[in-house]
DNA sequence: ACAATTGCATACATTCCGTATGTCAATAAA
DNA sequence: TTTATTGACATACGGAATGTATGCAATTGT
């Protein structure tokens, strides 16, 4: 069992903080998250973690870019599935709301993230996925599917909808009943958007799912 | 200049402490506000701190309250002012994203408050803000001028759009032509919801305005 | 095999929060 | 009027956490 080659113990470390931190940040919070203790936790010190990230701020940035990359991933994954573009938009709307109730996600990249790090709509990843909705929205407009002006202002609009609404079914006794609520009250919301709407949602009626 | 009555000279310091917190919030942040450095520089010392507020989450508190009671001063005023409800949700909505551009709010309420406090739907305050338009859209939905399923979904949809559009306009190189668009969008989006839209929103046409 | 780079640990200084204690003024009582 | 008590606020102390500076050891290149 020779020792393995000195870039992947450097990666394995990068990796085991990350996760450590992660699940520090995700069940106490950035800022009762002690670098001592979850450092220790990952069979470290302090010393690696100012070495590969700087500080706890850097840390918290790889943090969020490793969830960011997941969310993406899973997020192309269902616009992939998705028979027409708007069936694909709606599910992606869903599949958003989702992944914002993990309560990992809420504590780390909804509050704590923006609190530390600024303001999440200067972040590139954000960028990123509000930038790819408003080409959906672009394309749906331009297929005549709907009505939009602005599809990047219509995307920061629909994407504030979604983590609110995440944030809300997280935070409420029963998420289950008003999850479903949450996804009735979004299709209405986009529907109103439709060019010619149906009287009752049923264009994308046999894809609706409860969370 | 006989002494002041002792009630209003404590008062006095707990708004002191208030106010000197609030700067000191919104401008370094909850994190970087040392108590020891706004306290004396409001003429006294952690001690009055701790007696009258607990601890520094207790003063967070205090001043959120001071800023969320200004906030529903100024909406209430707003929806007062407006000829129909309509137009009452339409203005409300616009009052709410220009405040929301206030970099104290943004930074203390939209930023620290829920890292610190908990996620803000579970506040009183927001919850208030959320019940009044909520009922707002009930009242809309009765007298057949929108469609809405759940009255509470879509008020939760529609703050966060709002909220994550203040939180891009305030983010970006040009807020005055941002604010534009922004503005557009959301009457657009809203204007879903009417059941007789009218073709280019000309119903509420005479009371835009930009921010 | 040797030297140099560097991943990571250890030790230290600083800062900040929370508590415990002390003091003085104002109000209530005698 | 004098005394006693309450409470508003300051001071002092302990603990913990962050960031930096230094040190060691192991791998890589020559």
């Amino acid at each position: 069992m020779a020792h393995k080659p000195r870039s992947e113990m450097i990666a394995e470390t990068r990796a085991k903080l990350v996760t450590a931190a992660r699940h520090a940040f995700g069940t106490v919070g950035y800022a009762d998250a002690s670098m001592d203790d979850f450092t220790a936790a990952a069979g470290l010190t302090r010393g690696a973690l100012y070495h590969h990230f700087g500080d706890k701020k850097g840390l918290l940035q790889a943090v969020i870019a490793e969830i960011d990359a997941e969310m993406n991933e899973r997020l192309t994954a269902v616009a992939r599935n998705a028979p027409t573009r708007w069936d694909g938009f709606i599910d992606g709307c869903i599949a958003y709301i989702e992944m914002a109730l993990d309560p990992e996600i809420q504590r780390i990249v909804l509050r704590d993230g923006p609190a530390v790090l600024g303001d999440p709509t200067t972040w590139a990843i954000q960028a990123a996925c509000i930038r790819s909705m408003a080409d959906d929205l672009q394309h749906l407009a331009d297929e005549g599917t709907i009505t939009v002006t602005d599809p990047e202002a219509m995307a920061q609009l629909i994407n504030g909808a979604m983590l609110n609404a995440a944030l809300w079914i997280a935070n409420v006794t029963n998420p289950e009943a008003t999850s479903k609520k949450a996804v009735q009250a979004i299709k209405l919301l986009l529907e109103g958007l439709l060019v010619h709407p149906s009287r009752d949602g049923e264009r994308s009626k046999p894809k609706v799912r409860s969370l």
